[in-house]
DNA sequence: CTACAACCTCAACATTAGTTCAGGTCAACA
DNA sequence: TGTTGACCTGAACTAATGTTGAGGTTGTAG
């Protein structure tokens, strides 16, 4: 992800933004701000010249995105997250907040999950007990067999 | 991740494993231990007849692999790590246990990044703040910038 | 002996998230 | 006007982690 920081011989300075200057504001690459547009999870219009201008709404939107990765949802995920925005006012920061919200839901799963991990890492990769039925690492069988509450010691 | 789970027509039981065996009894499918086996990480020798035989201790090993990559560890660097086990012994519990501390830490410190940036999320992402100077959402730069303690929120 | 399930190899495909490259255009500065 | 840097498109490539399929072999049950 390199962040090829163009932006030097500035244009006179718009509202808008050329490709090159969300790069080095987002630290995103251009290729990667093309992929997002392919994606649908940023928009553009052309300059006269064909060139890429966005709004700088866009450095939010890209900064949102990029953490969103971050908690490990996929770009699809955020794209559909990102279309509940309003389309045609500029999102408040409370639509923002509305955003955030399921995310942090999920975050929050998954580090209770990682941390369920790790608590039976120390006592069970190295538990030295050679019982299938016993062990969940040894025999996973049961991590999928027991549906009720329980043996379920590892997530799935 | 289908898990193929023949083993039905069970051969005699035997102190080795087929491989349609440690797919039913790992939960991981034929076509991922083939792969695993390419990559390095577990090995078998061949019958008579060709085909893949595999010691029990496969089985620890394959939970192994598992649950490392939930840490969200991968695969080369789960080789590695198990490239480190005795070769001729058979593992002991002592030597698993080494091998999931350097995981633990690993984890320690990605469970430590996600709830920093749970904890960043729902204070910047709906923060409505739109200076670019201190909203690290709006100014990535800062996160790079920043290399002493201070105004690091989001992790890197 | 014949089926059929399980196994074999090798190659191609799938997915996610982009990057790199070739070949061409546009815009600003000297 | 010419050069240079930013930009354009489309296709091909990367890396990780496997899965799928074709075409052929093995092994066990009836």
């Amino acid at each position: 992800m390199q962040a090829e920081k163009p932006q030097k011989p500035s244009r006179p300075l718009t509202q808008d933004l050329s490709v090159g200057e969300v790069a080095a504001r987002s630290g995103v690459a251009v290729s990667a701000l093309h992929f997002y547009e392919r994606e649908g999870l940023i928009r553009s219009w052309r300059s006269s010249g064909n060139q890429r201008r966005y709004a700088r709404e866009v450095l939010r939107r890209v900064a949102v995105i990029k953490v969103a990765q971050r908690t490990g949802i996929p770009l699809a995920s955020i794209r559909d997250a990102l279309a509940a925005l309003p389309d045609e006012r500029t999102p408040t920061a409370q639509d923002w907040r509305n955003l955030s919200e399921g995310w942090r839901a999920e975050l929050d799963e998954r580090i209770r999950k990682l941390t369920q991990l790790r608590d039976s890492l120390t006592g069970c990769i190295g538990c030295g007990c050679l019982s299938v039925r016993d062990c969940p690492l040894r025999n996973p069988r049961d991590e999928l067999a027991s549906e009720g509450p329980g043996a379920r010691l590892l997530e799935r």
